[in-house]
DNA sequence: TATCCACCGGAAGATGGGGTAT
DNA sequence: ATACCCCATCTTCCGGTGGATA
């Protein structure tokens, strides 16, 4: 019997050897294809040595393109090395604190100062921390992770945040923002005064291409499967193909995994090309059907008009007939329907929570409206899957 | 070249539900 | 009890928009 390190005796796998290294939660000792912006990360930070402030900085790049682990590598570094210092580092992840309130709630808790989770005038919140900030004599680096997610109040975060330091003394105290966002646009749809008083140094991270993807790749399946039970044309598969649809790390990983377990599954003694196509299928219909299950009412419906339009052959179904298709759907459960101005921007989240594709289409005299080309997995799968969630 | 279609998407405000302070 | 705060979700309103058509 075999003892994984954590000390539960587990059951032996014939594939994996550890398969924590292929969870998202594993950060990997090097991180592939990213050299250069750990460089420019270190270099934006180097004037803490010197105890001097640091600029604000702005990670951009998709999903899946290394910024949160680049992020996370470093700050377990700097945190050992500045240890005993007057220098701070604080993480704290937008999609859980996803307001300028909530940021600044646990932004007091750094300082022990406990305030009530709603409530109060923000403007306490702010002097608070300020207050305890310039007492406390020290640099602090907020990394604010998914920071796109409070979009719109986020201009009043960011705004408040950088306008800090100003009022700050600077030779012994001072506050920098890590912002990390999905959005490449995202600076220009900051308010002028946020981004005046933000005014960070950028560094992109583009989506991955093939053969960074197989460097990610062979470090997982090394460390996390057994020698000999892959394939290296498995994983060269997996990466040509996520390279073409998106640069995505973290797609690739989940479909080694899932890849791995497919030929656990049916005892086979090594994961090969079949078991990473069959994959591919596998982890998008494990994603949409997670995702469905935490979708709202209404969002399912609209998913539901969509795949019902996409299964009975309309290719490229358009804003309007997907509304009145989902007006149906909520005559039919009895629900009051929303405005299509609501549900346009529906189909918009849908598509940047990845579960669709769309597309504008410019009609000329026959108007120019928004298509759905395509969803995450076959249109008959989709309806199977959302038909078994209950609608209400 | 002007027209016009079928939406797009920003702005502002309503609504209702969470809470605190006094 | 009253007055205030924050916030997410929708609605209402409305000025664009690109290219096929006449």
């Amino acid at each position: 019997m075999e003892t994984l390190p954590f000390g539960h005796p587990s059951i032996v796998s014939r594939i994996f050897r550890d398969k924590r290294v292929l969870r998202e939660s594993y950060l990997p000792p090097t991180l592939p294809g990213r050299e250069s912006q750990i460089e420019d990360f270190e270099a934006l930070l180097s004037p803490l040595h010197y105890n001097e402030p640091v600029p604000h900085i702005l990670f951009i790049g998709k999903t899946g393109t290394g910024k949160t682990a680049v992020v996370k590598q470093i700050l377990a570094r700097k945190e050992a090395e500045f240890k005993d210092s007057f220098i701070r580092f604080e993480y704290i992840n937008c999609s859980r604190a996803n307001t300028a309130y909530r940021v600044f709630y646990k932004l007091n808790r750094i300082f022990g100062i406990l305030v009530p989770p709603s409530g109060l005038p923000f403007d306490v919140l702010y002097d608070r921390f300020f207050e305890a900030l310039s007492r406390s004599k020290i640099r602090l680096v907020v990394i604010l992770d998914e920071i796109d997610i409070p979009s719109k109040r986020g201009d009043r975060l960011l705004y408040s945040l950088s306008r800090i330091n100003s009022e700050l003394d600077e030779e012994t105290t001072s506050l920098t923002i890590v912002g990390i966002a999905n959005t490449v646009n995202f600076l220009d749809r900051l308010d002028e005064r946020a981004r005046s008083s933000f005014n960070p140094a950028v560094i992109y991270f583009p989506p991955y291409n093939a053969d960074e993807l197989q460097a990610i790749l062979l470090q997982r399946a090394r460390l996390g499967l057994r020698d000999g039970t892959w394939e290296e044309g498995a994983i060269n598969y997996i990466a040509a193909k996520i390279a073409r649809e998106s640069g995505d790390a973290r797609r690739a990983i989940d479909v080694l995994r899932m890849a791995a377990e497919i030929a656990e599954k049916e005892n086979s003694i090594k994961l090969t090309v079949e078991h990473a196509k069959k994959a591919m299928d596998a982890v998008s219909e494990q994603e949409l059907g997670l995702a469905i299950r935490s979708l709202p009412l209404h969002h399912r419906f609209v998913l539901l008009a969509i795949a019902k339009l996409l299964a009975s052959g309309d290719e490229r179904p358009g804003t309007g007939k997907i509304y009145r298709s989902y007006l149906t759907i909520t005559r039919m459960h009895m629900a009051e329907p929303l405005t299509m101005r609501r549900v346009s921007g529906i189909i918009n989240e849908l598509a940047s929570q990845g579960l669709i594709e769309t597309k504008m289409s410019y009609g000329g005299a026959y108007g120019n409206t928004k298509v759905v080309t395509s969803i995450i997995v076959a249109p008959e799968r989709a309806l199977k899957l959302l038909g078994s969630v209950a609608m209400r």
